[in-house]
Order: C-alpha cells, then structure tokens, then sequence
DNA sequence: AAATCGGGGCA
DNA sequence: TGCCCAGATTT
C-alpha cells in the first residue's frame, strides 16, 4: 500500500482533516447551510485580523440591515464604517462597502464565484477571495490562512512553524493535498483552519487529541525547533514607534508620556 | 520585503 | 504593556 510517508502524505492528511471536520466542528453562523454568499462575503471582511468571538453579535446585526449587496450599496459609505463599531481596522467597513456597490454595478447584485472577478473586489484577497469561492460555492480552490499554513508546514512539512506568508508557495502546498473532489475538498479547507485553531495551536499543540498524529512530519521529526525565517511581525509597539518618529502621532498627542519616541 | 491599516481586546 | 487575531494594501 504505501510505500514512503510522502507518497501516502497527499491522501493520509486531507482524509484525516476532512473526516475529522466532518464529524464535529463548532457551529458558526456562517457555516449553517443557506447562509448565503453575500453572508459569508461580509463574515469573511470582518474575520480579517479579528477573533471569531468578536464577529459573530456584529455580524448578524449588519445582514439584517443589509440583506443583499444592493441594499448596502444604496446606503452612504459613511453608515457602513459607523456600523463597524468597534471590529477594528475600519477601512475593512469602507472597502465592502466599495466591494457591495462593485457586486452591485458589475455583477447584478449576485457576490461572484469566480477567483479573479473576487480578487478584484476592494478590500478582497488571496485568502478571502478563495474561501468565498470554496465556502459559498464549493469551488475547488486551496484556501490558506494562518492557521492552514501552519497546519501545513508542521503535518507536511516538518516543520514547527510557517515562515512568512508566500501566497503562491502557500496555495501550491494546499493544493497538492486537496482531493479531487470539490466537496471533499471544501471540508478539507474548512477543517485545516479549525484544527489550527483549535488543536495545531501556535504555542501548545494539542497533539493527544490532534486527527493528524500519527501522520505528522513534525512530532515524526522529534519536534525540531523552527530554524527558518520568520515572518516582519506587526508588534504594536514597533507601529506606535514608527508613527512617532514622523512626529504625526495620534498616541503622542494623546498620550505624550507614554511614547517611547515622545521629546 | 516591510510598513501600515484613522484597531481592539485580553493575559 | 505585549501580543494575538479566518488579512489586505501600499510603498
């Protein structure tokens, strides 16, 4: 049957993570059946460098005010970044806006399922723009986020920790697991982004209860320390320094006393 | 490749 | 106060 651990790794790992997903996942919102493209669109904007946690009260209140991209649309910018609250990074809430009226004008009010027609959306990337696709139409395309990457380079590559983000190096390696079939292929998208986040967690593996453990690269490998490079990292320390030194600094107005850059 | 996003919340 | 969070955009 199988004869290496790589030549069984393509099978093993998407079969595992799609079974294991399969059997028992937490029950989002955006995961319930019919939610709808244009849900998962805007669960998607909002998700961007947010906890799930966050999202979800925020979430149901904008589709019940706007239901549709059209109803967005019809509606000042300004509305959409007033009912962003408190989700963060506001010009995500400015960008669907741009992205509902784009739906509306160009695609007859219908969220679009092909990559590079969502690609062109403001505010849309490589990550958002193929789990819209995969999870709202069940097109066959890798998704990859953070935690998928992870996943990915600890089960198949061996190693602890991903290196910085490289869409194209990152969808390629997705790819090579996903099985043919874009239903299977769906729950192995969603499922490597639940087990990193649930169970292959950055600091503390779960790996007693991880679907995967008997076919890592990693816990084979022993373990091994990540030697690579790591990624720029987006310390709030370093952003508030910078901001300082081009003596533009809302934090320095604010708060003088407290900026490592302040005269 | 690295900084930034008129960020926010939690240990 | 430091760091994480279903990234995207700009330089």
């Amino acid at each position: 049957m199988r004869t290496s651990p790589e030549a069984g790794s393509l099978p093993v790992i998407a079969d595992r993570i799609a079974d294991w997903y399969a059997t028992g996942h937490r029950d989002l919102p955006w995961r319930r059946d019919g939610f709808g493209a244009w849900g998962i669109l805007v669960s998607e904007f909002m998700l961007q460098q947010t906890p799930v946690a966050r999202v979800i009260p925020r979430l149901e209140a904008w589709l019940e005010r706007w239901p549709t991209p059209a109803a967005l649309a019809a509606v000042p910018s300004g509305e959409a970044v007033r009912a962003w609250d408190r989700l963060g990074y506001p010009r995500r809430a400015l960008a669907l806006h741009g992205a509902a009226v784009a739906i509306t004008a160009r695609h007859g009010g219908i969220v679009p399922s092909d990559v590079d027609e969502l690609l062109a959306l403001p505010g849309v990337g490589p990550y958002t723009a193929r789990a819209v696709a995969s999870f709202a139409y069940g097109i066959r395309v890798p998704v990859v986020d953070v935690n998928t990457r992870r996943v990915l380079a600890r089960a198949v590559l061996g190693q602890g920790d991903a290196g910085p983000a490289n869409a194209r190096r990152d969808h390629d390696l997705m790819a090579s697991q996903l099985p043919g079939d874009a239903e299977r292929a769906r729950l192995v998208n969603a499922g490597a982004m639940e087990l990193g986040q649930t169970v292959c967690i950055a600091r503390a593996p779960r790996c007693e209860v991880c679907p995967l453990a008997e076919a890592c690269a990693w816990r084979r490998a022993g373990y091994p320390p990540y030697e690579g490079p790591t990624a720029p990292g987006r310390s709030a320390t370093r952003d508030r320094i910078a901001r300082c030194a081009g003596g533009s600094c809302a934090s320095c107005v604010e708060a003088t006393s407290r900026c490592p850059r302040a005269p």
